[in-house]
DNA sequence: GGGTTTATTGAGCGATCACTCAAGTATATA
DNA sequence: TATATACTTGAGTGATCGCTCAATAAACCC
């Protein structure tokens, strides 16, 4: 029994860097040959490392999503559950190393919802859980007496999750002032 | 000199029809083969009567944004200025015959604009013509004394649609209660 | 009805799509 | 060093992409 030669890629690497690409160009406005450039991989390579295409969005999309919620996370961790979310909204717009700032979940889902796409399924469930992560802190901030316990918050993660993804939306448009929204939207959750 | 041939289509039909194609399955979504048989035409008739499937999108998202701004001026004729800016979240939710709840401008940007298309342009300038009309609500329910003065309508304007492009989002979701998202929307403008 | 003009038809164009695979190369163990 | 094993390479697959155009059919004025 001899040992095989190792591959020359680093393959979390590449996954971070194919998310970038899918993000910011969506699912068909990445072709392989867009991939093959970017990662330096020829087809062969591509295919022994990923298998297909959209195992690979696959792939990139669940780092997106575990990032995602990593984030909120630690997020949480330093400024408290209120804290976190009232400084989410700021941060994404902020951010500037970002491939796009609209979310890649929910431009999947767009994309390919219609037209019955796996892929689409697995944005959706990515999305269920990051929700779930938005009630989860709401639910803590009320247990700390940040917020009041009047409101259900499920309903609070969705109507966060959902200014969330047009605060994203709109702050790809260079005619919106995205910073003001983003500080609305944090201002909202004051008077909870 | 005589007189020709007249085309056995109806053009606005054929329009609209196409609008709700793309609407639903987005630019790369939707093939020339997809149209061909929706709208019964063959290549050749297609290409003599709209030039090509970006001129095709580009009346399908004129048309579109047309609409929507018709539609709530005559909101705002029947239920007032905020009374149409309150209404329309939940029109939007509770609108059965839409091919697709997501806006058909937000969905088009999205997809092309990494790559610098023509069309995201577009869909662009349709969306300040949309925020503009928003503005000119909040400002005209301001004169009517509906809501405060203290706030820039501007502002309302570009906060209210991003978060009606969240909702339209988050309604495409069965995971999401997208009426009280509606409802809490209409109710925030209700605190102005 | 004749003649003119335009609409309709559908085969097929080159380009690109996601993907395959046989041949060549490099690295591990023995 | 010999050999087994896996990685790398890139030409090439059939399918589909948006689109063209020559041939045919239909509707109009005279």
């Amino acid at each position: 029994m001899t040992m095989p030669r190792k591959p020359a890629y680093d393959r979390d690497a590449l996954i971070a860097q194919a998310r970038d690409i899918f993000w910011r160009h969506g699912w068909a406005g990445t072709s392989l040959k867009d991939l093959e450039r970017e990662l330096k991989l020829k087809p062969g390579s591509f295919y022994a490392a990923f298998g297909s295409k959209d195992a690979l969005y696959a792939l990139a999309m669940e780092r997106y999503a575990q990032d995602g919620v990593a984030n909120m996370m630690t997020l949480a961790r330093e400024l408290g559950p209120l804290g976190a979310l009232k400084a989410q909204p700021r941060l994404v717009v902020e951010a500037s190393e970002l491939p796009t700032r609209a979310c890649m979940l929910s431009k999947t889902y767009a994309e390919l919802q219609a037209r019955g796409h796996e892929l689409a399924g697995q944005a959706r469930t990515h999305m269920v859980a990051m929700k779930t992560c938005f009630a989860d802190l709401f639910r803590r901030a009320q247990k700390a007496g940040e917020i009041g316990t009047e409101h259900d918050p499920d309903r609070l993660a969705a109507r966060y999750q959902s200014d969330l993804l047009g605060l994203r939306m709109s702050a790809e448009r260079d005619d919106v002032n995205a910073s003001e929204i983003a500080a609305d939207i944090a201002a909202d959750l004051d008077r909870l």
